[in-house]
Parts: structure tokens; sequence; C-alpha cells
DNA sequence: TTGAAAGCGCTAACAA
DNA sequence: TTGTTAGCGCTTTCAA
């Protein structure tokens, strides 16, 4: 294992002269610059982060945190991607990213505490499930760089986060109803605990509203997270005296439960009832007819909470930033009426 | 930021001292342990990762590699869990986990030599199909502790490894079948390249000859991937002279492919023909009838990984070892005749 | 049981 | 443009 004295030696210059090339400083002659790379090559060389670090007083490191309970805010397919991208960014600036489970042995504010004051990163990206009044001022008063993945709550200073645009959402799948010659249009939501089932929704009623539509209590259902809900629900709009001619469900799951109620009433999909989901799956490809759905790029999320953090390093007086990423409509048999 | 120097004047003691209680070293008054934990505690005295680590030479990190193109092998809800299992052990030994991507600006050897020759960390989690001689050969050489997610193929050396007894997976599958009362139980296989698809088919295979029933080449399929693959195959099964009674399938797309074509067909699931897929993923409960699964402990397997890793980091002399995670029958519907 | 001091591999201020 | 040197925060050997 060659250290930097080793290659310092070999090529016949000083140390600081070998630091200097590893960190790219201009003032450095051509010639001793090919020199010393042509000797790193040679000793097979790669300067050891750990003596860096201590030097530089940073870890060179990002760190994700992800709450593993919290399956339906980032649940799997979702978070692999967000987690792709902000990889992908880390790694071109020559970083680590770490990965740390909140539920994991220490407490939330324990790993954090580890994270930060055991210099095993200089930035963090973390759920905004997580997030309080109290982290945030933690956070800024040693001025530590953070970006919260989804809009936080309840929270008074104005911090970093990146989100889904859910209210566009919410408006593209009504406004993709309407143009496929939908007219009563329900909506099936999901735990409006969420915030981002509020946008949602949000999105949904300013849209009628935008097109004129009618709001109609009775075509909208909130709360619904299982299959069986989906159904139950499902089967009580069909039943309704003007029986809505399109449904809007708030996740995959509630979708399955939804196609089943319209399937019972023989009804066809999508002509008798449009359906659209939220959320898109890989399963939506695979149900018969397969669904029209609401996609996100969950990668670009991920691209640009790494982005902002990497500004905030950079330049810890930058202003905050909020990034919203744009929803589209995925169409699908489900709603292909024509 | 205290450091080992604040915390050794606060307590009137040197830091050598301070040093031999993060440490744990018994040499220890319990007077003087309590007084400098007492110390450390109040200036909230965290040891800096980076200095023990050069120190020690040793990161104190353990890195996952993962491979994101490589879907079918490792794909997301797997990935998520066995990182999950990884990440358990790892933090429970006050090591952090950093994963990498295989596919990103650096290659493949390039990033392995970037995370060992710089010190990033200890040891490394990695697929085995980016297993091959020569890297097997270097790693040994510089002792670098590894494990395997996967049986290699064609490795020459003994190394360590944990897989899924797929070929348990396939006799359970078979076997669960029988007790069923099914008779002539097809199988839908997936793409034979992968080792795990050759030997679930082996354990399918092994299973008949157990119970004394006859191999038929015309109900084997194999090499099959998207569910319309799975709809043609499951088609020409029921088309035959005497068509199965059951069908086991590679995965949860194939299943929904055969399935369609079993409704199609007018037949019911599961009483004319019991279905049965391998790989336990959500959709298994969605669909209707809900299908009877081969499951993994994929949490299990990464927490095996991870316990193996530490044996050699602990011991470099350890002998190899290799772990084969057990399957289980997940029933559910769809072979429920009853 | 404790302390002094050297050293881990790098960076950066200062000098040349 | 390059070299010398002190120092980053910890561990560990040796001595007391």
């Amino acid at each position: 294992m060659a250290s930097i004295n080793d290659v310092a030696k070999a090529a016949g210059v000083s140390k600081s002269t070998v630091s200097r090339i590893i960190n790219d400083s201009p003032a450095i002659s051509d010639e001793t610059r090919q020199k010393v790379l042509k000797v790193m090559k040679e000793l097979n060389y790669v300067p050891n982060s750990l003596a860096r670090g201590l030097s530089n007083q940073q870890a060179f490191t990002v760190a994700l945190l992800i709450n593993i309970k919290d399956v339906k805010s980032f649940s799997n397919p979702f978070f692999y991607e967000v987690m792709h991208g902000i990889e992908t960014v880390v790694y071109s600036r020559g970083l680590c990213m770490i990965t740390a489970n909140l539920e994991n042995t220490l407490k939330q504010n324990e790993i954090l505490n580890w994270l930060i004051y055991g210099k095993r990163t200089q930035g963090v990206i973390l759920p905004s499930s997580i997030m309080n009044n109290q982290l945030v001022r933690e956070l800024k008063k040693i001025r530590f760089p953070f970006v919260t993945i989804g809009e936080p709550e309840g929270i008074k200073e104005p911090i970093d986060w990146v989100d889904i645009n859910n209210f566009q959402g919410g408006m593209q799948a009504l406004e993709h109803m309407i143009s496929q010659g939908y007219k009563r249009i329900a909506y099936i939501g999901g735990e409006q605990v969420k915030t981002f089932n509020k946008k949602r929704l949000s999105g949904y009623k300013a849209a009628l509203e935008n097109n004129g539509i009618e709001y109609k209590p009775e075509y909208v259902c909130e709360g619904a997270a299982t299959k069986d809900e989906g159904y139950k629900l499902m089967k009580q709009l069909i039943k309704l005296p003007q029986p809505p001619d399109a449904v809007i469900c708030g996740d995959n799951v509630l979708s399955i439960g939804a196609m089943k109620a319209i399937n019972e009433a023989k009804l066809n999909i999508p002509k008798d009832i449009g359906i659209l989901s939220f959320d898109n799956m890989p399963i939506a490809d695979l149900v018969e007819p397969s669904l029209t759905t609401v996609d996100i790029d969950v990668f670009e999320m991920g691209v640009q909470a790494a982005n902002i953090l990497f500004k905030i390093i950079d330049n810890p007086e930058a202003r905050q930033q909020q990034s919203m990423i744009s929803t589209c409509i995925k169409m699908r048999e489900s709603t292909c009426r024509e």
C-alpha cells in the first residue's frame, strides 16, 4: 500500500507536491505533474481518504437517512430509485454515499449525532417525516447541510427540500379524465394524514373548478388504504343514483380493489368507467386492463436532492431552495375510451 | 466541537486515558472512567471517526455494491430488504454502511480499488454476478474481506457467499402441489441463463423423482420472462392432449400471464388448475385469486451476509462459509383446492 | 492504573 | 513552482 511519501520519494519530489497534484492545484508544472502521475499509476496509489478527511475536516461522504418502517411514504421501488439518483450525483463528485436506517439500534437523534459529530458525513438527505423545529434549529445552529425529501410540515424556518408536485398530479389526473370524455369523475383517496394525499385531492378539486365542474362530495372518498377498502368504496360509488363514469384512485392497491368492484358490477373498463391511479408501480402494467397512472420521476428527485445538498455544501450562504418534480400521465388501457 | 484533548483537559486526565475509555480498555479505574464519561456527556463529545480510522488503519465502514442494471437478479423489493438486513448488523457493531452502484461513473474495478485502496471500507458485500477468478485472486491476495450475494459460478477457489436455497424452493413448490392433490404439474420457468432458475428447475425435477412421478418434457417450458410469454406458454399447456392440472411459474409476472390464459379458457383456479409462483411480491396478494408463492427471507440473507463478513474481518483465518437461506411456501387461494 | 510521545497519511501556511 | 513543517484527532508503545 503506497502512501503519499512513497510516491514522493519514488518521483523525487516532496509530498506537498504530490498533495497538490492529488488536489488539482494549478501551481504545478506540467512536467512534474506527468512525472508524479506516472509514479502514482505504477505504485497503484490511491489517496487515503481517512487522512484526507482528517486533514480537511470533512468526511467526503453524504448520508441518506431512511425510515424503514414508513413504508407508505417512501416505499420500496421509490426509495430505490431516489437512492440511485442521489448516488449518481454523489459518486460523480468523488464522495461516498452512506445509508442509515433511523429505526436501527440508535435512535433518531443519536444516529444523527453519531453521523454528524463523529465526522462520518458532511451532509444528509432525510425524509421530511422526521423533521421538527428543534432538529431544524440544531442543524442550522451548527450549519450542517441537509435536504429533506418531501415537503416538511409545520417547520417555521425555510429549509431546503424536494418533493413531487402532488397538487399538479391531482390536476393532471382530473384533466386527463376530462380529455378522455369522462364527465362524472370520482376520487378514492389515500389516508389524509399524509400531506401528499391532501395535495393530490386539492389538485383534483382545483381542476374541477378550473373546468367549471361542480364538486360533488358524494364522489369523493378519503382515507382508504387497502384493496378491500378500494373495493367497498367503489361499490358504494356504483350504487349512487347517478354513479360516476370515472374514478381516480390514490394508489395501485386501491385501484385493484376498485377494478374488482367494477368487474363484479359487469361494467366495462374503460367504456363504462375509466380508472386512473397515482403511483406508477410495476403492477399497473400487469393488470387487465392495464392501468393509466400518474407517473413520477423519482430518480430525478434523488438527483435534485443531491444537487441542492452540494449547493449548500459548496456555499453555506446559499438561499434555501425548494424543488418540485413534475408529474405526468402514463396512459394505458384503463382510460382509453376512444 | 469537543476533541479528545478537550475532554482530557476538562477531566484532568491525559488523552491516552480518554482514548482507553473510548475503546473500553479494562485497565482503567472505575472512578476515572465515570469522571471521564461524565465530561464526555457534558461536552457532547463524539470521537472523530476519521482520526480513529486513520490511527487504526480501518474505515469502520462496510460497503454494499449493487448493480442497478441487473434488475432481474436482485431487483427492487429484494434488494431493499437485503440492504436492511445488512444494515442492521453493521450498525449494531458501530460501523457505517456505504452503498455504491457498479454502473456509476467509475467502472467496476476502479470503484473497488477506490473503495479498498482509498481506505474507504474494510469489507464489501457484492453480487455474485460481478465475480470472476481474477477479482477473487486479487481480493484474496490483499486479504480483503468480502462476501458474495448469490452463489458465484465458475469460481475456482472457495469463497464466502450466501444464497437462497433455490433447489429446495423448487422441491417445495412441487411437493406443495402434490399435497394439494394436483397430479399433472407443469413448470413455466424463467431464463435459464440465471443459475437460480436452473436450480429451481432441478429441485422440481428431483421432487418429481422422489415422488415417483414421471418427468414429462412437454410440461416444462423454460426461458420465459414476460407476462405475454407466460400467457402464451400456458395456452399451449392447456391445449395439450392431456393438459396439466397445476403449474409452477418462475415469477409473479409469468404467473399473471398464465392466469390470464387459464381464465380465458374458462378454467377455474384453483379447482381446475392450481398455480404457484416463485418470488413473493406484493402483487401476489392483490391478484384474484391470490397467489401461492415460494417465499424467501431476504432480510435474513442480508443479516447472514453481514455476519459472515464480520467473521472474516474478526478472523482472517476463518474457514470459508457458504450459507443457504431456506424457502417456504406462502399458501394463498391459487392452490387451495380443498 | 496513568501519562508522554511518536506516528497514522494527508493538507496548507509559509518560506524559498 | 516547489519544499519544509506543523497539525488534523486519535491510538499505542513504553515508561513510570
